[in-house]
DNA sequence: ATATATAGTGCATTAAAACGCACTATATAT
DNA sequence: ATATATAGTGCGTTTTAATGCACTATATAT
């Protein structure tokens, strides 16, 4: 999943739900800035800073072998 | 997942190609002590740390919504 | 027993993530 | 036109990730 793919996802479920920056920050511990950044396309956030904002979501990251199968 | 598991599924892709840590951190560019921190479980890699192991060793990362229906 | 390969740690430095605050930009409603 | 809500940015500070180096720990082979 790419950088912006991984950006957008996390942008269109924010809205899917109606949920603004500000209380998505706030529901998820991460800083305001951070999020503003994270989603404008700024900055590297942490695995922290991931999983604080898919705990809020309802989202999780995985990590797994790349499915060379599939087209 | 979690991030004991995620490193656990890192750490377990490396070994069964038989690739070691200095190995790894030369061919995804990331330097031998931030591999060594992170499979040790101490750390919080950022999002390009992950993204440039997962490129070496074949893995993805990806964010989506949690599936509620499966347990 | 000792040399070798690999993993983990202590310590220090540098770069950058996280953050707050105040501001600007934009859209929408009145 | 202007008030309001939301998103984005500039600037600064604090914390910490990323890094290298030198060292220790552990297992394995000779």
């Amino acid at each position: 999943m790419h950088y912006e793919t991984l950006i957008e996802t996390v942008k269109a479920r924010r809205e899917m739900l109606n949920v603004t920056q500000e209380l998505l920050a706030d529901l998820s511990g991460v800083g305001l800035r951070t999020l503003k950044q994270f989603e404008s396309g700024k900055g590297n956030p942490t695995l922290e800073t991931l999983s604080k904002l898919g705990n809020a979501l309802g989202m999780e990251l995985t990590f797994a072998v790349k499915d060379v199968t599939a087209k």
